[in-house]
DNA sequence: ATAAGTAGTCGACGCGTGTCGATGAATTCG
DNA sequence: CGAATTCATCGACACGCGTCGACTACTTAT
């Protein structure tokens, strides 16, 4: 067996020996700050390659002050992964990637300000990714103090001067009302988030519902919100109520996973069809989800790909001294048509 | 306006000039490799607080050719992550951060070696997690020769004296045709994957068929096993197939989500009531998905996090020194019961 | 009492880069 | 033809830390 055995890496000065140069001329065949005649720059680069000489890394990084490496800070012990947030994850480091820049996961509970601090103080990454982002979030502050760069994933109730991409939700109610009324529907229900939430004035809610109602009335819509809480009985009772309250409904959005099923249930056994008797619309479901029901649900979706590329983007144009514009993007949402909405009953031939 | 200036760092230098003692105490004080008098200590040790002194990660890895990184490679363009996927991700992170390493997201085909070569030279990584690993993996060899210690996730064909971990594929047939048994079935139909797979030698599918036909058999329960290619389309032909060839069939487990989907459809379309007529069992459903369909899907599944977790350790394991022994898991699949099996029809009072 | 430690500390060097100032050679300009 | 540039290269140092050898002041064994 010839393997396992640690092969020394070539270091720079392998490559200037070899070569027959200093090591600072090396260095500048690589980086071209300084110019280089033809011929050396021949004699050092077929040196490289009998070598197999690639810079190391951490030198490179205590020298120049530039590590190529992002933290992507995501709170554990939140509400659970969905797979919507993997997807920025993915989308990020392949952007980074592109970029020159790794990505590194760093998990960390939302009120960990300590350890936050030690992540920055290290030095160890050139800037920060947050995700899942509060309302009132204290790690903003922390990285504000630290002078390091970052970029959120969401937003802060107060965020006019920081960098941020988020889900763009006030599209989403339009978007849903123009479909549906183009389709006839003149009434509505919603099965919205638990109430609490709402109270709470949490973000993805907040920013919903409220266009989402102007756009309505606008277009002569009525519509009719539940907040259940995030459970498949409650959200039966949701779509209970709303039936008795609104017996002309024929449509439905859902923006609850839990309830959103309750209430398909309940319109399953009472011999309710979609899209023929009811149409029906996701917010925010996963592909995945979407389609393992029967039928499969039309959906509006934030595109995370999208986020997580900006997000980096974002970042990165900060790390290169993009310091005075303002970088800020809602991304806009998916439209997912599966086929789970149609004409509205009255119109039908 | 006070912020958005950075504050340069404190160093070692900083640290022992403030507490009136020489760097190389300073660092004998963080890394106890030699005595301190606890005088000098607490200086130290004030001084640091007062200054906000943090040890830079990059010097540190540098001098001691530590960095306390692992590389976790996820090839890109290839079957699209699942949820699951992202279970291993999470979890693997927060294990390597209570070892103190922090996990580096480096999207790469798995075909790209050049690539590879170049991250392992680069030293930034002290080694290597592998997801989606291919029977034939060409980049096992390529972390063989560099000495870069690594962990699959996943396994290769010969994989004896490498490090892994991987789900036990072996168990989830006998696993589940233990349950339907025991609920009574003797007729049991297969939704496998796509008969390409299987004539592939893909890991998964063989080692998940055998066991289970040959725990079949010995239980004395009939089963019938389609491989229809993963859409909704081939899924239902298949169901089909199998109601005309096993008409007594009181039983399915599914192995092709789409396919799957698809017999589903058409056990609704028959006014098949599941699990009164029909007993359904799905494997590797994500959470999500098998919550989505009505009613729920049973389960048997990969304990992702278990698997991250493993990873790591073993990994880790590697790199504190432990060369020799053998370091190879199968984690244990997980049973979700969510009520889509039940006795089988003709066992009922 | 002297040899042989032991605890506690310091200074110097190495890790592998990036980069500044200086040097000599080749070129251009007046 | 001498002076001012420009080109190409070298040597030295800094980055912040880990660690080895040496040194001092004691303590313990012989």
């Amino acid at each position: 067996m010839s393997s396992t055995k640690k092969p020394k890496q070539a270091t720079r000065a392998d490559v200037a020996r070899m070569a027959g140069v200093s090591e600072s001329t090396v260095s500048y065949a690589l980086t071209g700050v300084r110019p280089i005649s033809e011929d050396t720059r021949e004699r050092i680069e077929e040196a490289m390659k009998t070598l197999g000489y690639v810079p190391n890394a951490m030198a490179q990084a205590l020298a120049s002050k530039k590590s190529g490496l992002l933290a992507l800070l995501f709170p554990v012990g939140e509400r659970g992964f969905g797979e919507t947030d993997f997807e920025y994850v993915e989308a990020a480091a392949e952007a980074a990637a592109e970029d020159g820049y790794q990505l590194l996961l760093w998990p960390n509970a939302v009120e960990d300000t300590a350890s936050l601090k030690k992540i920055v103080a290290q030095g160890l990454v050139e800037g920060v990714l947050l995700m899942e982002v509060r309302s009132q979030d204290p790690r903003v502050e922390v990285l504000r103090e630290s002078g390091t760069p970052f970029c959120l994933i969401g937003r802060t109730d107060d965020s006019q001067d920081l960098t941020y991409v988020d889900a763009d939700f006030s599209q989403w109610g339009p978007m849903a009302i123009h479909h549906l009324a183009d389709l006839g529907h003149t009434n509505i229900g919603v099965i919205s988030m638990r109430g609490e939430l709402v109270e709470a004035g949490y973000g993805p809610v907040v920013r919903t519902e409220k266009p989402l109602i102007e756009v309505a009335q606008r277009a002569g819509v009525h519509v009719t919100i539940k907040h259940p809480k995030p459970t498949i009985r409650a959200g039966r009772q949701a779509f209970e109520e709303l039936l008795q309250e609104q017996p002309d409904i024929t449509a439905i959005i859902g923006f609850n996973e839990p309830a959103f099923i309750g209430a398909l249930e309940v319109a399953g056994a009472r011999g309710i069809r979609i899209p023929e008797d009811l149409s029906v619309l996701s917010f925010g479901l996963s592909d995945e989800a979407a389609n393992m029901t029967v039928p499969a649900q039309t959906t509006i979706n934030v595109d995370g790909p999208e986020l997580g590329r900006m997000a980096v983007q974002y970042l990165i144009a900060r790390l290169n001294g993009d310091k005075k514009s303002v970088l800020q993007n809602l991304t806009q949402p998916q439209f997912f048509d599966r086929g789970s909405t149609g004409p509205a009953p009255q119109l039908r031939g």
